[in-house]
DNA sequence: TCGAATTTTCAGAAATTTCTGAAATATTAA
DNA sequence: TTAATATTTCAGAAATTTCTGAAAATTCGA
């Protein structure tokens, strides 16, 4: 691996956790070597970064890309292909969330309520149905909220993250806002 | 697989979901049949739900207990260990969440800050240890609101994700709460 | 159109992860 | 204690995933 030590530290320990986050250990490195990066890389200098195959680059580059982590560049008079991440770290976070949710939630909230439509032949699927539908209304109200304040702006939403520990206080207005529905503290 | 049409279909997705959420396939089969289960259930019937081996089940069992997932319990007159899963399902997402903080948010806080303590050697080292702080601040900020926001009792949690389209109006007397801090939209 | 440069594909090899059965260990009722 | 019951461990087998090199496909300047 051609990277300095303080690099290398940093684009193993991504490597791992790629691995936890449903890529490969390859994608995870890659990912992290573009991440830090001041410049856009072309394959070829991934491949001496890291010491691994054209192909396998190729493969990890085409997995970020369907991932939206990456985005593919050119550099005038180059004929190669050039990479980078998004600069912007909010972005990143908000484009990993919209993935997952692609990928994992609403593939489970499809089955969820496919399942919730069907009639329970017994008393063991009643009880399994009324578990799914806590976990469908759990997962919508989720996703839902996240949908809102994905739609805030970038500025707006640090703004509300740095509230912190004023959410309660908030939320006594919130209550106000909405006399009678919620305002239960 | 000894499970009704409903239960298996749910138990195979998760599953799947599992290797997403870095547990193995078997892992998130004996969580979600556990999940729908009326009763706790022992391993024997774990093994004849899923058609596993004993083994399997003890090592995937561990795993669950490791992330809290599952509780072991007994039965009165029972020598076995049966295990069920949290009923709430609030109570679950919030396990899930600390644990997920604990392996893989905290490593790479530790990872982020000893890097950003040392004294870069040139101008690529300056460029990288400036994208950490920037991962680093933003992986502060996330998780240092997330436990503001778990601090609160799940009432109120649930009240807040009910806000959906108010946030924004929210964050107006916010900004009226904290004048000259925040309030920039 | 040709051909050099570049990227992608993919079959099999290599590495890793998961799973099993058998043996070891632990628990408890009698 | 002992013996029956229950659980865990772990080495090797099986399955799966990842990786590579070679070949195929694509792109584009001349």
């Amino acid at each position: 691996m051609n990277l300095s030590p303080l690099n290398e530290r940093f684009v193993l320990h991504f490597g791992e956790m790629g691995s936890r986050w449903g890529v490969n250990r390859t994608v995870g490195q890659i990912y992290a070597v573009l991440f830090l990066s001041p410049e856009p890389m072309n394959a070829d200098q991934i491949v001496d970064a890291l010491g691994i195959s054209r192909s396998n680059v190729s493969m990890g580059l085409k997995e970020l890309q369907s991932w939206r982590l990456v985005k593919l560049i050119h550099q005038a008079g180059d004929r190669r292909d050039y990479f980078e991440t998004p600069k912007d770290v909010w972005e990143i976070f908000r484009t990993l969330a919209e993935e997952k949710r692609k990928r994992e939630i609403e593939p489970t909230l499809t089955l969820l309520r496919d399942a919730l439509m069907e009639t329970p032949l017994d008393e063991a699927e009643r009880h399994a149905q009324q578990r799914m539908r806590e976990m469908h209304q759990l997962i919508e109200l989720a996703t839902g909220w996240f949908d809102e304040v994905q739609r805030l702006s970038p500025d707006t939403l640090e703004n509300l993250m740095r509230l912190g520990a004023r959410v309660q206080k908030v939320l006594e207005f919130a209550s106000f806002l909405r006399p009678g529905k919620d305002g239960k503290d």
